[in-house]
RNA sequence: GUCCCCAUCGUCUAGCGGUCUAGGACUCCGCCCUUUCAAGGCGGCAACACGGGUUCGAGUCCCGUUGGGGACGCCA
């Protein structure tokens, strides 16, 4: 047995580290440091026909992003490593361990073979079901141990656990003393028909040889705590302490998961009407794959397919997977300290009201207390993310904004540095940060940038602003318009500051305020009446640009204008 | 259906028998600042699920009801 303590954090790699995981290794990781323990990763990849190695990069990949390293586990980046030599950590690499534990089991009459087919039992729990009692497959009286040993040589088996009979306490740390009366924990399988372990039997022998003596994990794993438990008792290995925290949330009260996604393409594709035409705009490969995910409720989308199909049909997929909110912009320190909110409060700290829900990981894993760790589930409320986001990124300085921004870029929308340059992307940055919410938001066209990306002859004016700010009043905006466009045609140089100065002279000529100089500028050349300070608005698309916008909203509402 | 967990503003939560006419954060609303939009500053609305106990005293302890959730896989 290892002789360190650690804690750990061991996913499954079917898919992108979703943000329940996230919160988990998250906890793990403050726990450990609480403790002065390490920080495990382990992959539990037992189930072949799901896991992948794909799978695995992604996740370890998530976690390097959010800035959750390890001190034990596959290397990756600057994480990872045995220097107690425990590993290796991917359970498809341990499969001997775990059959001479199984072996063990067998010897020692603690496990025993079993015959019956996946369908057997199928039946079986139907059968149960329809009668309206409980399933729980024991051990027949009327075994015979000789007779089973003989047929496994011969027969595709699994190996089943002899429960114990009796109630099974748990101590949890967070939810206190739990009694599991036996007539729900049945022989569960530990080795299947393939000689792959089950998660229970490889989680137990796993722990326990990597020197795992905190278990922290969400409550989905409450009840299979007891059979963790026999089993440990079984092969005399000390019980961890546990952990189970509450389960994160969508806004509607289901449980957030991987499968979100694939329901709300379901949900929206059954209520399409025109969907035989959407499928048939698809990829001829894809259309199949959809054809039978249509029919099987059960079936899932792959990632890739599944987003092709939702462009198709114009769905927003909801944001699970630590990748979303990656791509949708979010800072890690941000998404960190948000799922750190979930099921953890800091409390209050000397009485003070004042707010201390915005901490560093360093923070929480310093003042990481098990006391503080909450008991009921949590919704998780996009919109307070967004907030902490825009916070987060209105703090940031500058320059890292921009490197943020950058490497966001990089990865996402690798045109804008393309084609802008950095020294116009600087000042794209430093115009847009206070206004943006997400990294995502500096290049969204709903976004404050909006302007900046368009076309010069193909600015959109929207009516309303066209109506108050161009076309109302005496002299009305237009007409301002076409006199102060050769202030700006005069202009040399054309910095935020000169511009602010030549408008506002031009306003004091006049004896008009600067709202009715500003506005239709602003108008002209955004298409809105919302924008940066227009003198920053106007040097962002330089005078060229500004003075194409500005003949161009003339010659198109003037017409208008003198109709009228 | 059976077992298990949970229950304070719309949401995340503070509260560990009296200091609670219940505090903070997000949302929403108002005001200030202001050439627009942000940012920033100030303020406001808003909750102890219900019913029984225990106690001098209950959001806080106990029981029940209701409600929510999880598990019941050769998934993890």
């Amino acid at each position: 047995m290892a002789k360190i303590s650690a804690t750990r954090f061991a996913p499954s790699p079917t898919g992108h580290l979703h943000v329940g995981g996230a919160r988990t290794a998250l906890f793990n990781r403050a726990l450990a440091r609480k403790l002065g323990d390490s920080f495990l990763v382990r992959i539990e990849d037992t189930d072949q026909a799901r896991s992948s190695e794909t799978a695995t990069l992604g996740i370890l990949e998530d976690l390097s992003w959010l800035g959750i390293n390890w001190d034990i586990g596959p290397v990756h980046g600057k994480s990872g490593g045995d220097p107690n030599n425990i590993g290796p950590f991917y359970q498809s690499q341990r499969l001997s361990i775990y059959k001479g534990i199984v072996e063990q089991l067998l010897e020692t009459d603690l496990a025993y073979p079993a015959f019956e087919t996946p369908d057997q039992l199928d039946k079986m729990r139907k059968d149960a079901r329809q009668k309206k009692v409980n399933f729980r497959y024991r051990r027949d009286k009327s075994f015979s141990r000789t007779n089973a040993i003989a047929r496994m040589q011969r027969e595709p088996h699994v190996i089943r656990f002899k429960m114990p009979d009796g109630p099974i306490k748990v101590t949890d740390q967070v939810l206190g003393e739990i009694v599991f009366g036996d007539e729900h924990v049945e022989d569960f399988i530990i080795l299947k028909r393939d000689g792959f372990p089950t998660y229970h039997l490889a989680v137990v022998v796993d722990d326990a040889f990597m020197g795992i003596r905190h278990v922290l994990r969400g409550q989905e794993h409450l009840n299979n705590t007891p059979r963790q438990v026999a089993l440990q008792k079984a092969l005399h290995y000390a019980t961890p302490l546990y952990y189970h925290v509450p389960l994160i949330f969508n806004q509607d009260g289901s449980k957030m998961s991987k499968r979100d996604k694939d329901k709300v393409v379901r949900s929206f594709y059954r209520e399409t009407i025109n969907r035989s035409e959407i499928l048939k705009d698809l990829p001829k490969l894809l259309q199949k794959e959809v054809t039978l995910w249509e029919k099987d409720k059960n079936r899932q989308l792959s990632p890739k397919s599944l987003s092709s199909l939702a462009d198709g049909l114009e769905v927003n997929l909801p944001e699970i997977d630590v990748e979303d909110f990656r791509k949708a912009g979010y800072l890690p320190e941000t998404v960190c300290n948000f799922l750190s909110l979930l099921g953890f409060s800091p409390g209050k700290q000397d009485n003070t009201d004042e707010n201390l829900e915005r901490f560093d990981q360093k923070y929480f894993c310093e003042n990481f207390e098990t006391a503080k760790l909450g008991h009921s589930n949590a919704k998780f409320d996009r919109k307070k993310l967004l907030a902490f986001s825009a916070e987060d990124i209105n703090n940031l300085t500058p320059d890292s904004f921009l490197k943020h921004w950058e490497e966001w870029a990089k990865r996402y929308e690798p045109w804008v540095f393309d084609s802008f340059g950095l020294a116009k992307c600087t000042l794209i940055a430093s115009a847009l940060q206070s206004r943006c919410k997400t990294l995502a938001d500096l290049t969204s066209q709903k976004g404050p940038g909006a302007f900046i990306y368009l076309d010069d002859r193909g600015v959109v004016f929207d009516d309303k602003a066209v109506a108050k700010f161009l076309m109302k009043g005496e002299p009305s905006g237009l007409k301002i318009l076409s006199e102060v466009r050769s202030v700006i045609a005069n202009m040399i140089t054309f910095n935020p500051e000169d511009v602010e100065l030549r408008v506002q002279e031009f306003a004091n000529e006049h004896q008009i305020g600067l709202g009715k100089v500003a506005q239709p500028l602003r108008v002209a050349v955004t298409g809105i009446a919302a924008s940066p300070p227009l003198g920053v608005t106007l040097n962002l698309l330089g005078k060229t640009s500004v003075l194409i916008r500005i003949d161009s909203c003339l010659s198109q509402h003037l017409k208008g204008f003198s109709q009228n």
